[in-house]
DNA sequence: ACTCGCTAATGGTCTGACCATTTAGTGAGA
DNA sequence: TCTCACTAAATGGTCAGACCATTAGCGAGT
């Protein structure tokens, strides 16, 4: 039910690896921290070629399992990882990209998402747990701050609240949604024309948020929360110029 | 700052490959149903050998973005896909199983997404978007179904109320959470003293569930679905004879 | 006891070959 | 002219074997 299969009944060289990996995982003989077997014995003991290890390997840190390091000994080798961010990052921002994943969609459980975030943030979070957002805050506090490194504080902040509320699941979609979304919001910020209207209802609205949760209101947090992100898609969505409608996500990067 | 940086400043040779793809995805000049090059040609065009295009598009092929086929002409090659519920479907299963996700923050998670889709699934939902869920409710009305047939009709109702409220992204994170959780849950229930008992609630609450959808109030819909969610978890984890802690999440694929 | 250098093991990469599958064209036969 | 079988080409799937850069560990020499 898992793997595509291939036109014949037969599993793929590289599929009777990952089935391998995953049996070990889930009988608790692979954990975090666990070394594979070197490419060339594992490729010896499942009696397919290298390569096909390698593409097996390649399948799994794209899931963000393993990471390969070169080298000899306990320093080298391809070993169990737990950093999912990454790979869900990726996977959101291609099918973002794609348009398999409408914005208005991610949205709106990016609002579910952090709505949860919000709540168990008020709830759990000690103060030092919101030091990342309170210095996220101080960042975009700057009035001479540009349109992208707003935009990468806004991002932290809402991350660090995420992480705050310690679901580590909703931190990592919420990182990942946030990416997702970098480009196109980049590029909706690059066409607004009352820029420092609305970075001003900005501010305000993460300093009411934060507020909220350090003065341990899950309620009201919530709600700030979910009216900021509604009306914050609404300013860059509907109140830009009509530029970005038509502009395909275009490449920024250097 | 997303892709992981080797040793030294050098891409490997398939990051160069997904890099060119992420472009070709970023400009519009790759959309879905496109073909990408050959293999042999692309391994050409980027001056990289053959094995690193390959390692690129199980990359690629683990993140649900393309799907392979062998043979000549428009049939043969590699295709840009819009599948990315099954990629979503193995990470989340993985890390689960890796406990980089803690179970109750999954449940964290699935209970924001499933209110979310509920108070959509109201809104939305056409009479026959609804027949899927309504057929698993029959499925699950059976008295004589086994545990494994109940719990898979249970995914096919919570799966199918998410995918008539219309958001694919919160359905394919729900059919993946879901998925995630389907052998923790068949081992707990399998170690369930008062599965009768238990069965029943399930019951009732999916058709409660539904009749609130079908009706059209939103606030119920969303209230029972979290009430349900959380009190299913409690009594499968709770209530269980003690076996399920221990029991490392056993294989019993066949 | 310390240092230097060698060796072995690792992943990273490339080359070149062969196979199975599929399409498209081509030619022989009706 | 049409039809069918066959061939050729293009595709991904797989493998074997080589070489490289990096790293850890060991051992000889000081």
């Amino acid at each position: 039910m898992l793997h595509a299969m291939p036109r014949s009944g037969q599993p793929q060289a590289f599929e009777l690896v990952l089935a391998w990996v995953d049996a070990q995982i889930l009988e608790g003989r692979l954990r975090v921290g666990d070394h594979l077997p070197a490419e060339r014995e594992l490729a010896a003991t499942l009696d397919v070629s290298r390569a096909a290890v390698r593409e097996a390997v390649r399948t799994l840190q794209a899931q963000g399992v393993v990471h390969s390091f070169v080298g000899a000994g306990p320093g080298g080798g391809t070993v169990l990882t737990s950093v999912p961010s990454r790979a869900l990052s990726r996977l959101l921002r291609l099918h973002v990209a794609l348009a398999n994943f409408p914005l208005p969609d991610v949205i709106e459980v990016r609002i579910a998402l952090e709505r949860l975030s919000a709540r168990l943030a008020t709830v759990n979070a000690l103060d030092e747990d919101l030091a990342d957002a309170r210095r996220a805050l101080e960042v975009m506090r700057d009035p001479s701050i540009d349109r992208q490194a707003f935009n990468d504080a806004d991002t932290e902040f809402h991350v660090a609240l995420a992480t705050a509320a310690g679901n580590r699941l909703a931190s990592d979609l919420t990182a990942a949604i946030r990416e997702s979304m970098r480009l196109p919001i980049l590029d909706r910020f690059r066409h607004l024309r009352d820029w420092d209207e609305v970075v001003a209802d900005l501010r305000s609205d993460h300093e009411a948020i934060f507020a909220a949760i350090v003065g341990r209101d899950a309620d009201v947090a919530e709600r700030l929360v979910e009216a900021h992100i509604r009306s914050a898609w609404q300013a860059i969505t509907l109140a830009d110029g009509g530029g970005a409608e038509h502009t395909r996500e275009c490449a920024d990067r250097p």
